[in-house]
DNA sequence: GCAGGGCAAGATAGCGCTGTCTTTGGCCGA
DNA sequence: TCGGCCAAAGACAGCGCTATCTTGCCCTGC
């Protein structure tokens, strides 16, 4: 009895797309999805037909009677740091292509805040979530596992066995950076980090690691700043561990932004760099390579870590055996002159 | 009769909700949405009802039922460009906090694809429209007009004339940089730009108006590349620039990271800037106040972009009468030392 | 020649929510 | 005291699509 006001949203719809192709609905709806058991002339039909008519599917609709959306969720901490729009970028241009929407929840480095972006995000029904590293609330995880949506973790290596993950050993690259600068010959080695999330924390440890091996370890040449990175905290922090102790003749930065703001300090100072410093940055940003000096730098791989977490959700959703449950990218040293 | 293999999601649902707190679902949803028909105390009852529950709303259900989904589509032409995330991130600050989803559309600067974007993000009824410029192809006009989506216009200004747009003047914006330029005494200007999109090519000629209005403009101090910005390609055109126009005295780069790779690159060679080149940049993207010689820079207000794009359209959907269709953020010249 | 099996296409029945109309009940003025 | 009115709560139906079951057909094998 409802005549006035149509509620309808005037957009073509799959039943008219039935009628105009002569098929029914269902058909229609697997034609259109490609459920292989129509005949192909009838798929032909019904493309055209929704073709002409300008139709696409209403995705709201779609998702409440498959009780799944066709989107995935990307949880990362921050969207301020190149490292991670890198890897979205890779993640939506794997996604994209396949039909899926990519729903972004930045969680600011704040497990809470990730706690309810979970709860809320698992209300989309999501196929599947990728998430960074593994450091999370108990409710969140039981959210997560409750759920049943397939989740990768993105970054960090490890993590329960029965977890996909795709990144890095965050710890060896740690250990690489002070083996290198060691090799170097330097014996007065500094640690600059900021933004202390879990990442830079399992850096941090490598690199005291191979420090302590060596017999070098010194917690003085420690600069652990919790507030964000950027060039400016750099070149600050380079300043009062220089200040503070002038035999520093190396340095590891926790991210290339650190270093750059670093570089640029020195140079400001008069301060030779790699004659009386030499110094290592993180991630590889861009304007490294350009530095003057360049920048030495551990090269991760960032956007390979969105297009393989990516990839291997999509193998999951198609049901194929995904063996490699863990892999890992690797990273490298870019020896340049900094060093 | 369906009583195998249940289709439901096993989360709560609203009728559960209803049920434990005594009410009929209808009452349940208006106490949750906020309609402001039910009385306050059963509002209580509902929202401990689902708190207790974990009840969170089936968006997919309440976009079918009502015709439109709580999200927000913006269409940006980069995810590579620090501009663009800036705005984004805004856009995300004031949209989530409302409740509102984020759907992110990277166009790749290409008109067709934005197209097909607008197309396909149309199909989950948004309930705003955030876009970039006002240049689209006439059938990606035709779906926005008739969807009666509401839009906001972002990073220039103009248009149509009921068009809502947030931005500044992209042309006054290089008359500004001309102006600064000769004012400093300069007389050889060059322009170097790249990824040749339209408020490139706006900021080109208000460089070129005032040029010539001061009898000042040589097309052959232009350099045009069509590729993406970047540090590397800054670098390089500063390098090819300065080797066939040894005269030029003065450099107005589109972008930052173009002036920010010149900068560097004259490090290397040896070039005094600004004492025998001048440069002005544009964006005022992080870097360039710590690169030495500090870069000059137009700075552009793109998180303001985003964030009063966001609020105007959430203004519009509260029903407010928006009385200003067109909000000039203007621009800074920030003069630092390369110039 | 006919039972049985397999497969393509259709009928049916919701998914979980909200727009719309209807009902209920309390309060006011006459 | 009573009719009328308004606000609050509920009944009803349906948004557009797909999971599931059913139907009908053709082909195979004995």
């Amino acid at each position: 009895m409802s005549r006035i006001g149509s509620r309808t949203t005037g957009r073509p719809t799959l039943a008219e797309v039935a009628r105009l192709s002569g098929v029914s609905p269902i058909t229609a709806s697997r034609a259109l999805r490609g459920v292989c058991t129509v005949a192909p002339e009838l798929v032909q039909k019904v493309k055209d037909a929704a073709t002409a008519l300008g139709y696409v599917a209403n995705p709201a609709a779609r998702a409440l009677a498959s009780a799944q959306s066709q989107s995935v969720v990307v949880l990362i901490p921050s969207l301020s740091n190149q490292l991670f729009i890198d890897t979205l970028e890779a993640i939506h241009d794997v996604m994209r292509p396949r039909g899926l929407e990519v729903l972004i929840g930045n969680f600011h480095y704040d497990v809470a805040e990730e706690e309810n972006l979970i709860r809320n995000y698992l209300a989309y029904q999501p196929c599947g979530i990728l998430l960074t590293g593994f450091d999370r609330t108990e409710a969140a995880q039981q959210m997560l596992a409750a759920s049943g949506v397939p989740c990768v973790h993105m970054m960090e290596l490890g993590g329960p066995a029965d977890a996909m993950s795709v990144g890095f050993s965050q710890q060896q690259a740690g250990r690489a950076a002070a083996q290198h600068l060691i090799e170097r010959g330097r014996r007065r080695l500094g640690f600059v980090a900021a933004q202390l999330d879990p990442r830079v924390m399992q850096r941090a440890e490598g690199f005291r690691q191979a420090l302590a091996e060596a017999g070098l370890y010194d917690p003085a040449l420690e600069m652990l700043a919790p507030q964000p990175s950027s060039i400016g905290l750099g070149g600050e922090l380079f300043s009062q561990l220089i200040a503070g102790h002038g035999d520093v003749d190396g340095i590891f930065f926790c991210n290339d932004d650190l270093a750059q703001g670093a570089i640029l300090q020195a140079l400001r100072q008069g301060i030779d760099v790699p004659g009386q410093v030499a110094m290592v940055g993180f991630n590889d940003l861009p304007a490294s390579a350009h530095l003057v000096p360049r920048l030495t730098s551990i090269r991760t791989p960032r956007a390979a870590v969105g297009r393989q977490a990516a990839q291997a959700l999509l193998a999951r959703l198609d049901g194929k055996v995904v063996q490699t449950r863990s892999q890992d990218l690797g990273f490298e040293l870019v020896v340049r002159e900094s060093s």
